[in-house]
DNA sequence: ATAATACATGCAAATCATTTGCAATTGCGA
DNA sequence: TCGCAATTGCAAATGATTTGCATGTATTAT
């Protein structure tokens, strides 16, 4: 754990919502944005953080604390963040005003691809 | 509804998972992929097929049937479609011998950023 | 401490997916 | 049929990410 990752790593476990690599590189401008992607992948392999995919664009990536989900606007890309699942998700984004149009699940993990 | 953008309608219609872009392009080779690319926003727009980022490389088009949801494999890329929620999620993918390591939630829609 | 080796970083350039500009074409209504 | 608007294709631009390679830094054995 090089002073170059400690800090990636600072900031986004100083951070409360999402980061995307070109926002961590703002912060951190004598890094260069190539170990910042670099580091990104370390940290999401070590499992450290998390890594979404939540528009078309850039990826987002998050220090890993408690599990949670997110509601993306379709329109300003604002990501709301929030812990409980199932029926209560209505009631709660309700309360931020989000109208929800699509709830989509992703599941990762590894199939039987390979019996080796 | 042209005859491009009908035949594009039908390959999706026709295939049971995902496709994306290029893949389209691949069926129908007369295409230009712009065209292909232009017709899908429309299309999605107009909640006739609905647009994934399930990774961050390609984006995954699929007509709109049965609501449902997505186990990527993260080896094999392998897109496993289930539509039962909740607890039962895991003993399904169970049957289909997929490890989870990770359940990840996206909900869709719009907040309150405006109030016009 | 020094040489040898491995790992980390920066820069430039390549790559991949997608979007944009613009001209040519098509289709459709007056 | 004429004219206008929408559709398509080609080329090029863009945005995000990755790769190659040379340099720098750290770590270990001698």
């Amino acid at each position: 754990m090089t002073k170059k990752r400690q800090a990636i790593l600072a900031v986004l476990k100083g951070t409360p919502g999402t980061l995307s690599a070109a926002a961590i590189h703002t912060v951190l401008p004598d890094t260069d944005l190539v170990t910042i992607y670099r580091t990104l992948e370390l940290f999401t392999k070590e499992k450290l953080i998390k890594q979404f995919h939540l528009t078309g664009s850039e990826a987002q990536y998050e220090y890993q604390s408690e599990p949670h989900h997110h509601a993306v606007c379709q329109d300003c890309h604002k990501i709301i963040h929030f812990s409980t699942a199932d029926e209560k998700i209505k009631q709660l984004l309700a309360l931020e005003n989000f109208a929800i149009s699509d709830i989509e699940m992703t599941v990762r993990g590894t199939c039987s691809h390979h019996k080796q």
